[in-house]
DNA sequence: TCAGTATTTAACCATATGGTTATTTAACCA
DNA sequence: TGGTTAAATAACCATATGGTTAAATACTGA
């Protein structure tokens, strides 16, 4: 299989499965109730959760014949650690991003290659 | 197409984009050079920097014979601003975070259906 | 104009993804 | 036991994804 951040950004991928995990964000729920909102058939949301499940992004119970789902948020905080990496992009101005590069260009005493 | 937040999502699903991301985030850089890391063929990192494209996560300009990518980070702001919904259920220990269930049914007056 | 370098596009292939309907499994209830 | 409900699995299909090699394009520089 392939590594987690990928495969939970590749579960995140998909607006069925993150209407599912808000869905989640309200508490634990039955199968059919998360398949409620959504003109698609049982078994299709039933692979959905499969794959939220294989992410480690939920987690299923047994109680009598309902399979209730539960978010498991930990993965989703190794993607936000991930994308934390690159706040620093977002939040300066683009102004302070180069100001930013030339002063990691200086500690790396001209390399030379890449511009900029 | 698709929305925003599913290609960003989608194209980090990939290590090879990824670790094309982190690569920018040093300064922007040639084709060639964002190649050379992977044993990987020149078309196929042409294809993952269309997929970084069309997710608005790259920008390219030209120079020369050359065709420099630079990081746009936008669209991973967006990302993180979705994951951070969810924040409250990594941070908050499990206990902590059952109280918090309880508040949000307590407010729902009781409908029923969603155990716990 | 011609050769070389950087990059993209074309054509192809295997596997993954996301959906369907029909069937099966699991548990309840009477 | 048999009928009902909840959910998963099987079998199928179309399209997407990620890689390849070979060819085309875009620019440089003599």
């Amino acid at each position: 299989m392939q590594d987690q951040v990928s495969s939970t950004f590749s579960a995140l991928a998909d607006p069925t499965r993150r209407a599912i995990l808000a869905r989640l964000a309200l508490g634990e729920t039955s199968v059919t109730e998360l398949a409620s909102p959504f003109e698609m058939s049982m078994p299709a949301i039933s692979r959905h959760l499969k794959v939220l499940e294989k992410a480690g992004l939920i987690s299923r119970g047994r109680e009598a014949q309902w399979r209730p789902c539960k978010l498991q948020a930990e993965p989703l905080k190794q993607a936000a650690d991930w994308l934390d990496e690159y706040r620093r992009f977002w939040e300066a101005s683009f102004d302070r991003l180069d100001e930013y590069l030339k002063t990691l260009q200086a500690k790396e005493k001209k390399r030379g290659r890449t511009k900029n």
